[in-house]
DNA sequence: GCAGTGATCATA
DNA sequence: ATGATCACTGCC
């Protein structure tokens, strides 16, 4: 049966919960632990209009450093891969396939070049789709993960009980040799 | 299973 | 300048 993320959102979210930001010290640590503490965290979507889209995250996948074949990290610092040399809590928005933004978070320390991709949140089971939905193009890329950047996660005190959390290998990265079925993949699933 | 799409990077 | 590659998606 296919793994299919959570996202029935309305029944997790009290309409009056006080959405906090994260601390710059949740993201500058390995990026599996951060992978792992990202899902059921808020993605949060600001507009002008001072409207906000929030949406539970419900897959990630942890890209861990230079050492991992499958990390945009691998073959050094480039100018589309610097942000993820930088500090932890920022964006790293890269466009691929001609067609779609992937949005990420850096974590780890400078020099590692460690990033979360975000897979699914609400009613975006995708990652292209959740980019295109929340319109987030490269104008994010190495912006702060905060308020001020209209673009930042939240925690809303949501609990994501183990048994509906599932790991499995990456998706898209075949070319990575052992790499490729690490389990650093993050899925929460319908309980 | 695979076409479509264009930025990125190495090579020259 | 050129060509291979690509952390994708939707439709066959």
């Amino acid at each position: 049966m296919p793994i299919r993320p959570r996202t029935d959102t309305a029944e997790l979210l009290q309409a009056d919960v006080e959405l906090q930001p994260l601390p710059r010290e949740f993201y500058a640590r390995s990026a599996l632990v951060v992978a792992r503490a990202l899902i059921g965290k808020c993605l949060v979507r600001g507009h002008p209009s001072g409207d906000q889209r929030v949406w539970p995250i419900t897959e990630t996948e942890g890209y861990i450093g230079a050492h991992d074949l499958a990390c945009h990290g691998r073959f050094g610092e480039t100018p589309r891969t610097a942000v993820m040399f930088g500090p932890a809590g920022q964006w790293y928005v890269y466009f691929i396939y001609g067609m779609y933004w992937m949005l990420n978070v850096v974590t780890n320390t400078p020099g590692v070049p460690a990033a979360e991709l975000i897979r699914a949140a609400g009613p975006a089971n995708v990652p292209g789709k959740l980019t295109k939905q929340l319109g987030i193009t490269r104008v994010e890329n190495g912006l702060p993960v905060e308020p001020a950047s209209r673009l930042w996660i939240a925690d809303a005190g949501v609990r994501v009980p183990r048994r509906e959390l599932v790991r499995t290998p990456r998706i898209g990265v075949d070319y990575a040799g052992e790499w490729k079925d690490k389990l650093y993949r993050f899925v929460w699933t319908k309980a």
